[in-house]
DNA sequence: CATGAATGAGGGTTCATTCAT
DNA sequence: GATGAATGAACCCTCATTCAT
């Protein structure tokens, strides 16, 4: 199943045939297909196995932080690190675009996904807001989006073109950047915008 | 092109078939061949339109605008509408992500193309500095990279779950955030990183 | 197509591969996929056009034929000359088996042709009846079913023993001696069972 | 086995997987392969039994009736049960039909044990001359062809249908018929065909 | 005896591409 | 310019069969 993930995080889904992942592990297509069903949940496998592992991953490093800012430096860095690491985000990533208009529940999947990721950073803003450590007049849910927004476009940035992308450099000034507009005293930031709060 | 350039967008290029393409316009797969040499070449020309396009339209607004941040202001805001009228964005962002591992000429088309897009701003944000509106001590590659993080993550969710992420807030927001961070007087933003600057 | 009758005659569906169709016919399975979308179309097509033909023949034949006696005669030529020329009676035969349990709508295209079958001959008992050279006391459905049986037994013997069993004959015999109790006088045939009518 | 004659019964061998019966019996496939050769030989088991068993049953019921006659009636009578209480002579209707032109030594098989029952006919009807209770001018061979015929016929026909066709009354039907034929004192049936006797 | 894992050939289907008309 | 027909490679998947345990 590595090498499933490896493979449909370098072509696609689409771009991917049985074939090559067979290869790639070493093993032959009945093989595969003894042990999944078809592609498609070989597929869904993956992409479950990925996901719990990475929240699994961000919860266990930062449940101990006490400190939201902390936590939010250190998930910067855990994205950074693993974006480097193996092409397990990128996987991800790839996947959650192209699933887009073509595979309803596996959107569906990724979807919840980024919400899970998305309450979370909500959760640690408001925690900041209690604790007087971050300003009460940002809102909360568009910040959230925002956080995570700058995580995926660095990683984007960074796959293609990682030679003269520094990821960890591009995130750490994300991060820096976001907690010093939560934390100036009177600032104005995100006000300005209309309307009510996000459904996020 | 135009029905090419939807089809690829919502199904990437892997899952587009020629036949599609051409039902999808009304012609038979004959006509697009004599129009196209083949596949690769037809995805090529619409890339190449949808690139020069937007670069077009985005130099068109912002060229006349004398202040780097109304610039900034612009952009985000071009992204945004651009995002929602049609998916001409989301055709870029698709076929960059899939382009990575299986197409190298086009991904380096893409690569330009982003690199464009931070050398824009990398420009206007020094035009900022050197007229005393910015900072001087933010790294200014950094500050490109994690600007256009901000674009392409929001707009990766907003494609992802549009009931939920309302992308002009969120671009907002960014464009806030970012320029306030870069006219705080005395902030440490992104220094703390240390090693030399981006290649970007 | 008339290599596909062929091919499914023999070996059935799911004996049949559309390469060993394609082979036989002389094109490539692209062509036939061209033409059929896939290979129940191609069947279906198939028995379509042979159920057709074959019924569009026994009413060219028999139609202008005034005696129901001779109608029945003819019917019973009929079948067995087809059964000896070509296999498109046994490829009907055929599918009807192997359909029953394994494709619902075909099998329904094969009950409704058996039953205008039979209704047809319903037809010609009755107008026997009502010209005083049949029998009243037939049970004219059970009678339908009786002499189609004739047909399809006589057939499926046939074809498993063509060296054995001579069609023409046996056929012959079945017709004659179904006319003859058609014609006694004073019979009790078919009376003694209980029960009413067949829904036939 | 009787999972294995089932399931030839209603998909056919081709269509029939060893997966199938393998899940369907509740065992797994290595087990069945410790008991079978092959599939081939499954088969071949399957249809012995069944071949013998429907025998057996016959000869069972009939060989202590002393009427041809009512021998005739007695098999009618079981072929009618027997149809109507499991799919054990569909299976065998179903495999012959399949093996025509698909496996010669299976289609050998079924051929002998149509011939074995034909000669069982020509027996009782040779034997009803004997007694004086048969006309002496029917063909004997022939008039077991389409005997056996009736029985065939009539049963395709339930398997097809069976809300419609009423096997037993059918089949009643066709034994009262082809006795009255048997018994009419100067009747010319049959003999109006030429040629000589078949070699049934 | 029985199982679970694995294999490899072959089947149905799609699809980029070509070509005569 | 454009079309319909055709090709052949490749793809997803099934299935009979084998084998170590």
């Amino acid at each position: 199943m590595a090498t499933a993930i490896d493979c449909f995080a370098r072509y696609g889904y689409a771009g991917t045939s049985i074939d090559r992942i067979a290869r790639a592990a070493g093993v032959t297509k009945g093989a595969l297909y003894y042990h999944f069903r078809d592609k498609e949940q070989l597929l869904f496998a993956s992409v479950k196995e990925r996901i719990e592992a990475f929240e699994q991953h961000v919860l266990g490093r930062v449940e101990q932080l006490a400190d939201p800012a902390q936590a939010l430096r250190e998930i910067a860095r855990i994205c950074a690190l693993n974006a480097r690491e193996d092409n397990h985000r990128r996987f991800i990533l790839t996947l959650m675009v192209e699933a887009l208009d073509t595979n309803a529940s596996l959107s569906a999947e990724f979807r919840e996904m980024l919400n899970r990721f998305r309450s979370f950073h909500r959760r640690l803003l408001r925690q900041g807001q209690e604790r007087g450590a971050f300003r009460q007049d940002v809102d909360v849910p568009t910040a959230a989006v925002q956080f995570v927004s700058g995580i995926l476009g660095a990683e984007i940035q960074y796959y293609q073109d990682p030679e003269r992308i520094d990821l960890t450099k591009t995130l750490a000034c994300h991060v820096e950047q976001f907690l010093a507009w939560l934390t100036i005293p009177g600032g104005t930031a995100g006000a300005p915008v209309s309307g009510g709060r996000q459904r996020v």
